[in-house]
DNA sequence: TATTTTGGTAGCATGTTGCAACCGTCGAGG
DNA sequence: CCTCGACGGTTGCAACATGCTACCAAAATA
């Protein structure tokens, strides 16, 4: 089990999130779910975990909201795992880590998958923190407002 | 030590960045880092992390290119740690995470710390994929491409 | 010079991961 | 039906990672 509530009183979005799909296999997990994988078999597949890791990893996943345990889509009677709308959510997380792999662990020539938009086949622009007022924003403009009590 | 070799082969770029932050203090550390931590204390004593595991973590992230080790700022002879470029390009991937972690784990009344544009001290806009002619992009609405060789 | 702070390391208990073996259920073929 | 392989796990155990505490040297402070 995946059991570190040390942060679940932290005021901080960031250490929550990371509370719940911070660890190694979880946001492979979510981004083969985000791929199209399904089933208990392709994600261990995929991934090339043990079982019983992707178990309890699953397991915690859909306890945290994330995926979904629902019938399969075959008709058979196996179950499959499908992200929940707050899964769908980690999207712009999954799209970050992707870019910023691409642009710090590969040789410019180097081949590596590549997420596109499945219109045009183009890969996508690389996302933008902006401010309210549609300003780019780098870290040094931004600053951690503690809200003590509200 | 963490020592995950397991995807370093992986053409996924999203294995790859896991494989160098995705563990569960790593991504707490960038976040102070971004927040103005620069010492060993100051992680330290922000994140409540035994102070072997800092180490080792900061080692970690010193190794793969994220933060730097340079000469204290206050002329100290001690040393501070700092994101390096690489490490700065995070920017998107921590912001994901605060959003997420904010519209998904908060009550609406409850109280959070929050990243604010400096200038206006607004909340930041929530991060949207785009294609790169500007569209907003859904999971559905993208697919990834294997490039084999190239 | 004495004392505290800083930034660690070392040892040890505990928790987590991962491999392999096992096992019940499902589904397809005959 | 009946069998046999695939599916989706669980269990036991060994190895490894984590975390707590104690300790320590160098740097700052008084």
């Amino acid at each position: 089990m995946v059991t570190r509530t040390r942060f679940d009183d932290s005021d901080c979005p960031v250490a929550r999130s990371v509370d719940a799909i911070g660890d190694w296999w979880s946001l492979l997990i979510v981004r083969d779910a985000f791929d199209g994988s399904r089933r208990f078999g392709e994600f261990q597949r995929s991934l090339g975990v043990a079982k019983n890791i992707l178990a309890t990893r699953l397991r915690t996943l859909v306890d945290g909201g994330v995926l979904e345990s629902v019938p399969a889509s075959d008709g058979s009677a196996y179950r499959e795992y499908v992200l929940t709308p707050k899964g769908e959510a980690l999207f712009p997380v999954i799209v970050a880590l992707r870019q910023w792999g691409e642009q710090n662990f590969f040789a410019p020539d180097e081949p590596h998958s590549q997420l596109v938009d499945r219109r045009q086949g183009q890969p996508l622009r690389p996302l933008e923190v902006l401010s309210a007022d549609g300003q780019r924003l780098n870290p040094d403009d931004t600053t951690v407002h503690k809200v003590s009590t509200q």
